[in-house]
DNA sequence: TCTGAATTGTTAAAAAATTCACATGTAACC
DNA sequence: GGTTACATGTGAATTTTTTAACAATTCAGA
């Protein structure tokens, strides 16, 4: 049953799927129940049914899934089976490691700029990119065909890179700096924080500890 | 009304606070209303209330809260009021990023070690910190005292590094690598993942024009 | 071709999280 | 001191999400 609101855990949990099942694809496993995908993600079987439901049926009654078929049935039912023209704006440390990370480009997100307003680091070629000025963002974007924007500037300069690339007709945006960005109702905005992550580990520690 | 079970989605929303808080503070803002921090926040100012008050009550009626105290209250809630001792396993490109991010010693997780198989890897010193053989795991957890692990091994070798730390008496761990790990209940264990992110927008993307 | 074991897709029930609504408390001002 | 405006903390109502249960379907083997 293909369905009209799917909640955003959802989505979450669907990329789990992809992560746990293409390992056992790795592994040589071609079929698989919803009850050992379960398992291996500590889900629970219902919910795993349920979640590839709202997108249309994968399954075969009395078998299971076919790991690969479902990895591509997963990546089409999220937009994950093209590639994505990406850009980064803010290149210090992060901006750097993100740029060297191969894996982006691997998975279908293209680095095809770099943006910085910093003169000292414009004409600099990292990994093959030349750092260009912030105020050419927006035809870049035109030329190149940009949709997502990667922002790894400081907090205080986040929100302006944003509007560059809102202003410049970009569709999404990831941003890798702590503070919120308040952008138009129709772009995609999604919030990286490594430190939620630790708060987390701390906090169930914690609880642990205290008797939970 | 302090409270017993703690919704996970809450932990999360607090980490948020805390960055918007902490800007709001940088800003000079003194008090705030859940109402205007709700906006900051794209929340609703109900669900922040309720999200304070499964810890105690930090607002003042009639006035709102006290930023600067509102911040130490949910750290100390979380349990990030205090330094965390931790080591890092396995010094690819991401390992090695994350030892150069100063952030979290700022924030106050501190990386006290570096553990890598790779025997060229061993004895090289990076960022002041000399990499250590994943066979000195146990003896290292246990005389520098660390609680939390950060895993960032090829995905194949996260579930041994993940045996070793346990194994050790780690309290927490965080997963870099893209696959699941089984450890035992008492583990706090937290996934990061980019690629959920990017996943995540180019789903919205992809509603957003198909009518959303 | 029938039978039994397995496993999906889906409806219904249960649980959990979010939002509303308001009583309670605070502060400023006349 | 009384009145008004404001904003929290919280119990109740609503909405959403998760889990359970089961009918429908598949396949292997007799």
């Amino acid at each position: 049953m293909k369905s009209e609101h799917i909640p955003k855990a959802t989505i979450g949990r669907l990329a789990v799927y992809i992560q746990v099942l293409t390992n056992f694809k790795r592994e040589g496993v071609e079929v698989i129940s919803s009850e050992k995908l379960a398992k291996a993600c500590s889900a629970n079987p219902s919910q795993i049914r349920k979640d590839l439901a709202y997108f249309g049926e994968f399954g075969v009654r009395g078998v299971g899934y076919y790991v690969d078929e479902l990895i591509n049935s997963i990546k089409q039912s999220l937009g994950v089976d093209r590639t994505w023209n990406c850009c980064i704006v803010g290149l210090g440390n992060l901006g750097r490691a993100l740029l060297k990370y191969k894996d982006f480009q691997r998975k279908g997100f293209l680095l095809k700029a770099a943006f910085d307003c910093d003169p000292y680091k414009i004409g600099e070629v990292i990994e093959g990119l030349e750092v260009i000025c912030t105020r050419q963002i927006k035809d870049k974007i035109h030329d190149l065909d940009l949709e997502i924007g990667i922002i790894t500037t400081p907090t205080e300069r986040a929100q302006r890179a944003a509007n560059y690339l809102v202003d410049a007709g970009i569709k999404g945006i990831i941003n890798f700096a702590p503070s919120r960005i308040s952008v138009p109702d129709n772009i995609a905005v999604e919030y990286v924080d490594f430190f939620h992550h630790f708060y987390s580990v701390a906090f169930k520690i914690n609880m642990e500890l205290s008797g939970g």
